[in-house]
DNA sequence: CGAACAGTTGAACAATCATTCAACTGTAAG
DNA sequence: CTTACAGTTGAATGATTGTTCAACTGTTCG
């Protein structure tokens, strides 16, 4: 049963493993999906897009950001760890402050990319 | 001390607050803030990103997905719905068979714009 | 040198979250 | 009607993670 067809929707048991067939082949390596993932999982905290923004344009140190965003310096340091890691932010020392900005105008494109699907 | 200087680095302790509140006048609502990390988090997660390049191209049944990622029924529904709730994705039953595809472009866009990223 | 401030770090705690398990609904077929 | 399969759901569990706290490094200035 269920002989013609061609891609349209998998509608009986048999044509079920083709169709799985089919994707296993279109998709990404199981890496790029953790990497893609992780990618993602930096932005997915509410205090570290406050920091993106923050340091947006002009560079921030430490003790500011923690004001501007009503937390403790040792909590946005913690973050500015992780941001570090993904290579999201660069720092550059100057005396006893630390001022860090964006690491590249790629970050802002997905922000933006992310600020149009949220106004719609 | 330090009168001169516009925009430029703060640099000593009165300048901090001018620092500050030029950067709280430009940050976007804190509802914002919490909505981008919100829709982020979705994308955070290597079995939901599995899931939306699954579904991506041609549409397909929770059975299937399962099957493809190796996953029990349950946890795929589980994720399904975080993505259904975020309007990620759509979904149209057929007889026993519930078929997900993704809800618009956009949504193929960002992913796009991370993998260009990872490329580098 | 010593006090004060900026920043970092690791451990501990609390909260969040993904998966499992079991029970359930609804549809298709014998 | 009954069996079988697709899918959903809620509670429980285990892992991950953000913040706090305290201790530490390093720099500036008196």
């Amino acid at each position: 049963m269920l002989k013609e067809k061609g891609i349209a929707l998998c509608e009986s048991a048999e044509v079920h493993t083709d169709c799985v067939d089919r994707k296993r082949a279109q998709m990404p390596s199981v890496e790029t999906l953790y990497e893609l993932a992780d990618f993602f999982k930096i932005f997915g905290d509410s205090t570290r897009m406050s920091i993106l923004f923050a340091i947006d344009g002009e560079p921030m140190c430490v003790c500011d950001i923690a004001e501007l965003l009503g937390m403790t310096k040792s909590a946005v340091s913690h973050q500015l760890k992780i941001l570090r890691q993904s290579s999201l932010i660069t720092y550059k020392k100057l005396g006893k402050n630390v001022f860090y900005s964006l690491a590249d105008d790629h970050v802002r494109d997905i922000i933006e990319k992310a600020l149009e699907h949220n106004e719609e």
